[in-house]
DNA sequence: CTGTTAGCGCGTTCAC
DNA sequence: GTGAACGCGCTAACAG
């Protein structure tokens, strides 16, 4: 029987829609190959057997005789309910799956083991390339050798301790212009919420916090300074902390959407006006920011910085391993938007 | 050279290990499957040689020859950059890499036919099952022959047409129990903004909605209804429309986060209270309500769909295809929350 | 124009 | 305890 196999539950293959079609496996494959010397009844036959069987081709028994792409590319972000990671990973999609191109997707939770796991299973799958989100500060098991010479991508942090095609947001600049802002609306003191400073972004921004009061001639005053928040409550708790203190300043700069939260609580608990400042756009900010607390966001654009990863990869995987030349860079812009702002 | 292959930048294979140990492939394959029969130091030999060449066993290899589980699961969004499905997939993946298993992801942007393709783009990569937010009313390329009978599971919609396990939020009983609430506060005209009534969750909110009403022995105005908005502007222009007319509805039903969004521009904008209620969560919504506009949320936990999804999904990929019990249907219950809410 | 042979990387079966 | 042969589903290279 030719649907002997389907029959079972298993999938119809090449041979079977062959012996429907009268045919050899060959021709078969040849008519899915769109190759021009077969016949144009045979070729009928075979597509009705195709049909008949509902039969697609493996593309895994595919990719192995040919020795090359798989159509698979990994995507490892840390923390996929953070809307920033969620539009990036959108970003990547939209530019890869245009390019015929499956996302394999992984999930760290920011922990450092996972993410090599997680990469030796992709290497195992045999991706074609991968785009990561660089979890720990080790990046060994990234090393182009570790990954058998794959593309290698990472997003929103630089590499460390090994050379890689990055995109990264200007973190530095859009906290800056944010702090600078905060000044020129004449505040002298201003708080700081961010995430532990080994976190590339949460450096740079606060390197962009501090830069922008050298500047001013200013120097920011380090006990309303909080670094390592990692959550929500961890930000709202800082923030009471700091703007319940004798001379408590009169802004906050957040290093990112979490941390505006925990400072937008705080303030709208404390009924004292605050200004706050912080990365990353949210829903609603505008209402939120004309309503109530004076909002200074930093926003860039999370897809773009989904596409720019995906494009670089794909320049990386159309060639040879090693072919390539040096490591680049590219760092997607951030602009500031003010709601409900004013001075001091 | 045992290292040949690899120095080509290809990945190096069981047969280069072999060779780098001085044993048979066969060898290594037994020492990588923890086969007990293999001596003790040969053993470490081959591992010392899997170890120097950074050998990864070929998983598309090993699951053509096995002739079953490729490890991978299909997931399909209708649209990743809304929080809900966001969410789901990290339900997804969190239930599924703790049983070793892949996430292959890819999104619609809600069109039908990209749906198709991406299902069979998925069958051709032999996944082991998948599941799907389904965009269109036709699923036909969703059934168990068209997927070769591998386990699909619906998430957040119905199966139409078709037999499939399907995930469900409680649409119509929080919608009811949302309507009920500002029905209870004083509210007589209460208007109504929705997505199309095609998609499944768009109609069982608006039953809900209607039935809450019928039970209070109301009937709603349906000149203050609006179905078929998509986006987040086009629901602002209709409750501008709708509070804008005589006899304005004093509060407004929302049936996704992108209505309730459009809902608050418009009260926000327009200065006169208007109560909202809406399914959906949103970051900040606590402080919004009790800000500025009373807020009644019809909530559920995302996460739970796709913890759901992702477990019967397990069950069925555990049996035998066509052996398992009939289709199975689980809801995920809603809760209401309410900020700065007060009687109208 | 179509079929046969061989083999991608791996694992089962059976020898030794 | 270890190896050789064979085949999973597919296709390049060579017949005819």
């Amino acid at each position: 029987m030719a649907r002997a196999r389907a029959a079972d539950g298993g999938a119809p293959t090449m041979r079977d829609v062959a012996a429907r079609a009268g045919v050899s496996a060959m021709t078969v494959s040849r008519v899915l190959k769109d190759d021009p010397g077969v016949g144009a009844d045979t070729r009928t036959r075979v597509l009705a057997a195709v049909d008949a069987l509902g039969y697609r081709r493996n593309e895994n028994a595919r990719s192995l005789r040919l020795g090359g792409a798989s159509g698979l590319v990994g995507l490892v972000v840390t923390n996929l309910a953070n809307p920033f990671y969620s539009r990036l990973a959108l970003g990547v999609q939209e530019v890869l799956s245009a390019h015929g191109l499956r996302v394999l997707l992984s999930n760290t939770g920011e922990h450092a083991e996972r993410e090599r796991d997680v990469v030796t299973d992709l290497v195992a799958h045999q991706v074609d390339g991968m785009i990561v989100v660089p979890a720990g500060s080790s990046q060994s098991h990234l090393a182009p050798a570790a990954v058998h010479h794959m593309p290698v991508v990472l997003a929103s942090r630089p590499p460390a301790g090994m050379d890689a095609d990055c995109v990264l947001v200007d973190d530095f600049g859009g906290a800056e212009e944010g702090t600078r802002q905060l000044i020129s609306d004449g505040h002298r003191r201003i708080g700081f919420l961010g995430n532990p400073p080994v976190i590339y972004t949460g450096a740079e921004r606060f390197r962009g916090y501090w830069a922008a009061h050298e500047a001013a001639g200013l120097q920011p005053d380090e006990q309303f300074v909080r670094r390592g928040l990692t959550d929500v409550a961890a930000a709202e708790a800082a923030a009471r902390a700091i703007l319940g203190a004798a001379d408590a300043p009169t802004a906050l700069f957040c290093t990112n959407n979490r941390m505006s939260q925990g400072a937008i609580r705080a303030v709208h608990a404390l009924g004292r006006p605050v200004a706050i400042a912080g990365f990353d756009d949210f829903e609603l900010s505008d209402v939120l920011g004309v309503l109530g607390v004076p909002l200074t966001i930093v926003a860039y654009d999370a897809d773009e910085v989904g596409r720019r990863a995906a494009r670089l990869l794909l320049e990386r995987i159309g060639q040879a391993a090693g072919t390539g030349q040096a490591a680049r860079r590219t760092v997607v812009p951030t602009r500031v938007i003010r709601y409900g702002a004013a001075p001091a």
